[in-house]
This record gives C-alpha cells, structure tokens and sequence, in this order.
DNA sequence: ATATTTGCAAACGTTTTGCATGGAA
DNA sequence: TTCCATGCAAAACGTTTGCAAATAT
C-alpha cells in the first residue's frame, strides 16, 4: 500500500553510491522504515542510542545529510520543531497531509501544477511545493 | 498595485498591539516597506546599521519575531539560507512564486484548495502551504 | 591492506536570555 | 514618571569540522 523506501531500497542507494554499509547505517535505515513521520535528528539519535549507546551526534547528523543528499529522505523544516527528515517517496509524484501534532503525514494525488496555473511574469519554473496541515483522526480523538 | 504591507500599516499593527514606536522599529517598518522578497536577520541588521551604527542584533531579532507574531511579517525558511522575513500580505489570500536566485516574489491568486481536493483520512484541516520556486526574469537574463 | 566511517572534542553560526541603561508614553 | 525597549554580554541551541582510532570492503 505504502510506497515508502524500505530498509533495502535505502541500503541499496547507499551501495550504488558507493558507501560502505555500517551497522549504524543500517540502523538508521530501520529507523526511519519503521516511522510513520518527520523525525528530527535528536529523536533519530535518541532511538539509534537504543541500539548503539556509544553512537554520536554527529554520526547520525553525517548520514542524514548524505540519505538526504542522495534522495532517500526528504527534508522539511517545520516552523517550531526545526529540520526533519522522513523516508522519501521515490516511486511517484505526490504531496502530503500532514498532521501538525503528530507530524505523521498521509499522501495525495492532486497536484496544483497539472491545473494549467496562470502564473504572472516570465519565471523559469524549476520545483514547487504543496503541503496540507491539519489534525489527523488519532490525534483530535485524543485531545478529547 | 502591490498589496505589501505599508510602513504606516505596520506602524499602526504595532501601535494597536500597544508597542513604543521606536526609531529602531520604524526604521525596521521601512526596510520591509521598500524591500521586495525575503530578507535574512543579518541583511536587516545590516540594513538597520546604516542608520543606526548601534543597533544590536537581538533587538533585530526581537522586533522581527513581534512583527512575525502580529503578522505584519511572513516567515519563511529556506533550505539553505536559513530563516528570512518578508513583508505579509494581509489583503487577500493568495500564494508565492519564488525566485530561487534573488528570492524576489511575485504573487498569484489561484489556490488549489479551491478545487475539491479529495483527501484521504479523516483530517482536520487547519492550513495550507503552495508555493512555486524558479529562476525570474532578470535572474535568467543575468546569467548568460 | 586500505580507504571510509566513526567517536570525540572543539568550533561555528544563529538565535535567545538576563540585566542595567536609555527612551517613549 | 513609569514602564517598555535597547544594548551589551553571555549563554543556549543546532549543526559542522578536524583528527586519530576503528571497521567495512
């Protein structure tokens, strides 16, 4: 159903790119196919620090960047709560529902740029960015 | 024809909001006044030095987060250049072609929440985000 | 074997805070 | 005259860097 980036699909961009897999990375890649959100590095760090008491900042910070630099994440900065990260969605062109408590994010099919958009000036279109906030189901029922 | 935020606009959102007029915020009113896209904390610092050599940049800081808080200003983090502030418009909704080269922005009206979207899940929604990024005309011209 | 990755510590840039002084109301 | 805003300095915060030791290839 999902189309999330599994462990393996994570661990083989990791190899084409040429990187060595460490135990670490692949904990990281677990990590994040497991979760259902935007992660910010300390909670990353955090669940890591489970498994690998030793493991430091910025490890996790380091690999981030490179899962990010290589498209196996997506980054976001959320106004309060800083940058996340969360699997990407490498199989087709989407956009997300997100939940601002949860941070958990639902995906959609609609995208604003296939309407023909009248857009004004001569801008060379390069990427765009559509993204619907709002409180899913589990949370509104818990704030009751 | 632009529905920017004038100077005496924010002037009188501070005033409502039972803030002193200072130099230092008036000064900081004009800035945004005659700006057109998003400025950095430290280009209005910068900005704000010219005229007032002592100027400090947590009082840059404080005001921008005030004006931000009352809405006088938008916020917007981009992803490599950090957090920056640009005048709101609190006219009517619309949303923002940016250019990624001198983050300049034009405004257009459509909004794909007009549409019917179909969303999945059960969400309630709070907000909204769209926007286009892309090389505007002057940026394309000066690169050849 | 050897080149990459790690952990540590320290540096860095940005943003925030506490407090005495200065300025708007 | 009163209280808010400022400037200064220092701290907090998130993130990045240099380097020697550890580890995947």
């Amino acid at each position: 159903m999902s189309d999330k980036t599994t462990v393996k699909e994570m661990i083989e961009i990791m190899v084409r790119g040429g990187w060595r897999i460490t135990e670490q990375r692949r904990t990281l890649a677990e990590i994040f196919a497991k979760s259902e959100g935007y992660l910010s590095p300390k909670y990353v760090y955090d669940q890591m620090a489970l498994s690998y008491p030793s493991v430091s900042f910025d490890t996790v910070y380091r690999n981030l960047r490179l899962l990010s630099d290589m498209g196996a994440l997506e980054q976001f900065y959320f106004m309060d709560g800083g940058l996340k990260f969360r699997t990407s969605c490498l199989n087709h062109h989407h956009h997300h529902l997100i939940c601002t408590n949860c941070e958990k994010t639902l995906t959609f099919d609609y995208c604003p740029m296939d309407q023909g958009i009248k857009l004004p000036g001569k801008f060379k279109l390069t990427s765009h960015r559509f993204e619907i906030y709002g409180i899913c189901e589990e949370c509104q029922n818990a704030m009751d």
